[in-house]
DNA sequence: TAGATATATGTAAATTTGTACATATATCTA
DNA sequence: TAGATATATGTACAAATTTACATATATCTA
């Protein structure tokens, strides 16, 4: 299942978790999430093109902006999968 | 949470994914896991000693053999993290 | 329309990863 | 104890990853 391994090498990361934690309260637009976490602007640019990738987050564009927000689904997905391996036992 | 990262990483590779789906149904040995894997005994080693890092199995020496087995604990605390990205919004 | 701001893409370098072959270590058995 | 079997480790290499600087593209505003 590459969507499974697109998603945990997607979490595999701390700049990526950081930027997830903090997605989880409120959709933010790339500029607003550079001021709470310390790397580049390119390098933010391409963490979220990874987690696109993963099907982790939805960008919608406002304007200038783009904001950026959670995909529930695939972590509901990823969790009854971590479930079903510690179940049939 | 460095212990996020390497679980995370861990389960993002395909192979090791596979070693857990068949670890899921019982404990087995690495020459048991080689007939039903297509890699090296030496990539099956590595890829274990990773997942044994990542506190995900846990060996246990019988003899001649090595049997190894799931770590529940630490699904949870993946499940939990997860479900608690999901939760507050 | 021109300049400013937001975001993405190209290039490049250092690091990590997956794999296998060769070899070492540990334990069994005859 | 000697040889066989199970597992781990060392070395090496190709491919992927993280990062940043420079630059491009898209949209806003004066």
């Amino acid at each position: 299942m590459k969507q499974f391994t697109e998603f945990f090498k997607a979490l595999s990361d701390p700049t990526r978790r950081e930027i997830l934690q903090s997605l989880k309260e409120m959709a933010k637009t790339p500029s607003e999430l550079l001021g709470e976490i310390k790397i580049s602007q390119p390098t933010l640019s391409h963490h979220l093109d990874i987690l696109k990738r993963a099907d982790i987050i939805t960008g919608e564009r406002e304007g200038q902006f783009i904001r950026y927000s959670l995909n529930m689904t695939v972590f509901d997905m990823a969790v009854e999968y971590l479930i079903e391996i510690t179940k049939n036992r």
